[in-house]
DNA sequence: CGGTGTTTTGAATCGATTCAAGGAGAGTGG
DNA sequence: CCACTCTCCTTGAATCGATTCAAAACACCG
């Protein structure tokens, strides 16, 4: 199970560059870091479920949170997969009574935990901290748009082909990546059953894309380009 | 085409009901205001397009904007139906300069401008003000994850029985309603093409949803809750 | 009453899911 | 070093849900 306890500096450190902390002066950043702990979890740990009264927001240090929508016949639909320097449940902050997802952590994972009772009462008395908090909700709707945009208008393949041109390390017209988790976790992310990816990289193949576990080389971004 | 005014009082208080402004004080408000315009528009106008630059974000007095995204294709995903007391690109106040979606008006429509950069100056001054804008974009962020659950997990017809029970006017079992709008933006909403909606509306018949024009009876809401 | 735009219906097709079975790889124990 | 096992991934076949295209029905407005 997890475990809670102060931020170590190495792990405020860390923190200080995710982006609902980064734009805060060093004082406010104290002040908002002094409302969270650092809790330390295994695969398969669920943080909280749909409905749950909400005392907490976290912010990702290392490992996967995945967030999900559980439905009424037993099925899920995940919403976000959140990685190192993500947060989620901020949206809570002002009037949030229940969350509305579970989210359940997917690899070893550190989280900072901040409560939410606690940063309510500092965004009286500091209301800049509200900038940052604006900030990490701007992103996070921009991505979700982004996602629902594609999963109206991208097919399975046409999906595949962005998360790898917009996660690859490119070099010359070549590209290479290593997943950063299972593939299901990625089937998951881009709202496909694990078999619909599978298929998707194979279809790739004819667009330079080779597949071997976690290693993924593109030979040809241009042609990855036009799918 | 628009035209700009200044916003009447009638404009001003009818926009104090919208979330983004109605937690605020009177002078927050009035400043908050002070950055802003009425525009009037026609149906069809399209009020920015994907990739322009950013200078203002709305907020909806009457009327209806449709928020979506160009495929390379041609083709267009739809992110969201803005309805009066919506706003909408606030979440570029910060360091959006481009928009990404396009905007397009769907009926005769009041939208109240605000300047951007108008505002992000106000919010130097008071920060408060962005407590406002957090509790809008919680919203926001919350509904586009809901609309990305119901497109991952359910069917045509529970999303129309979903958005029916949460629009309707119930009356004892029964309940009734009226569709602000045509039935193909509400298919766009539900992200279904409007032959899809169609189908939809008939395979609800047998759970007692009778729709003529945009009259919309349901006999039995415990029955569509089963859906 | 006729004309325009919207909605419905039908048939064909597509894309993705589901279920079931067959690999491939890592780790364990003999 | 080799089987054994577990887990994850892939493949195939059937099915489902929704889209597309085309045509017919309907509604609204002059």
């Amino acid at each position: 199970m997890t475990t809670a306890l102060k931020l170590s500096n190495a792990q405020k450190a860390t923190l200080g560059k995710a982006l609902i902390v980064s734009s805060l002066s060093r004082n406010e950043r104290e002040a908002l870091l002094a409302c969270a702990t650092a809790v330390r979890c295994q695969p398969q740990d669920i943080l909280f479920h749909d409905g749950d009264t909400a005392d907490y927001f976290y912010s990702v240090l290392s490992g996967y949170v995945r967030l999900y929508r559980p439905g009424s016949d037993g099925r899920e639909a995940d919403i976000r997969i959140c990685e190192p320097g993500d947060s989620f449940g901020e949206c809570l902050i002002l009037d949030g009574c229940d969350y509305n997802y579970s989210a359940q952590v997917m690899e070893p994972a550190i989280l900072a935990r901040f409560n939410l009772e606690k940063v309510r009462e500092l965004l009286e008395d500091q209301p800049r901290i509200g900038i940052a908090i604006v900030r990490s909700l701007s992103q996070h709707l921009l991505s979700t748009m982004d996602c629902l945009a594609s999963d109206r208008m991208q097919t399975a393949p046409q999906r595949v082909a962005s998360y790898l041109l917009t996660h690859c390390t490119p070099n010359g017209g070549t590209a290479s990546l290593r997943l950063p988790f299972q593939k299901s976790l990625l089937a998951r992310k881009l709202g496909l059953a694990p078999e619909a990816l599978s298929r998707a990289f194979s279809a790739l193949r004819t667009a330079g894309v080779t597949v071997s576990g976690r290693s993924i080389a593109i030979s040809n971004m241009d042609m990855l380009q036009q799918i």
